[in-house]
DNA sequence: GAGTTATTCCGAACAGCTTTCAGTTATTAC
DNA sequence: GTAATAACTGAAAGCTGTTCGGAATAACTC
């Protein structure tokens, strides 16, 4: 997995420093999406010299590579999360803790009820997130 | 409209002060989700000498009252709009001039089967947002 | 293994938002 | 009306997440 993106970054004409390894396998550890600060803590705890920034431009240059994506939940921060190929998926998000689960499913129906009643819109994306209190921190 | 706000607000126990009427008479103009910024700089065109933290305020205190709609599009600001009782909806945003327009309807299928499959998960809001480019910004 | 050039690190700047506090004002009680 | 008071406002400072500029470093090319 980790192997494989490496060669993919390789093929990209990218270079492949050891933050850029690093940051790479916490998002493939990662089960849920990180926030850079959550990212730049792991990171640390084995390059502890590793900066913030070096950590934004790693996922900016990801993220236009298409090997990550950046998610907007609805606090000031923005989330990374590994992109594999054909696991296109949406999220429920806890607004206690923060945590986020993948939905089963994609609002394709709607989509495709938007395209056609907008259909001069050219789509590039799109988003769906549902809002709520997980288990854990209803009772809390 | 203006004048039913303003007696809901009233019954809500709170002040009605010309700070307060102006942000509202300036969501119910705007045809658009508006970031605060805007909102600020068309509450000064008529009352120069009100600041920024005013509108933040105001505006969580309207959002507080469910006078207003928080929106998180894939900038990082937070967009508001106000709430109309009954016209629940979601946004399609052009990535090029920000601009957005309603949905014509919701995701209710999908977020119905994500209630079925995560049955303990206390779902409290949802959001839809395609991007993409609008007719304008298509060919520009 | 030397050169080149992208990448890193550091400090400081920036944007959006929040807090604090002193002064003002809309509302309530008289 | 008038006074009392709790809520509100403005100004400035502060906080948090993010970005920038430039010198130093190190990955890749030959």
């Amino acid at each position: 997995m980790l192997a494989q993106a490496i060669s993919r970054l390789r093929q990209l004409g990218v270079r492949i420093t050891p933050q850029r390894q690093e940051v790479l396998r916490v998002l493939l550890e990662g089960k849920q999406p990180s926030t850079a600060e959550e990212i730049l803590k792991k990171v640390r705890s084995r390059y502890p010299r590793v900066s913030q920034d070096t950590i934004y431009r790693t996922l900016a240059t990801f993220k236009k590579l298409g090997l990550v994506n950046e998610l907007h939940f609805s606090d000031r921060c923005r989330r990374f999360e590994i992109n594999i190929r054909g696991d296109h998926h949406h999220h429920m998000v806890c607004i206690q803790c923060g945590n986020a689960w993948k939905l089963p499913d994609c609002p394709l129906e709607c989509l495709m009820r938007a395209k056609n009643y907008y259909p001069d819109f050219q789509i590039e994306d799109h988003s769906f997130v549902i809002y709520g209190y997980c288990p854990k921190c209803r009772g809390a």
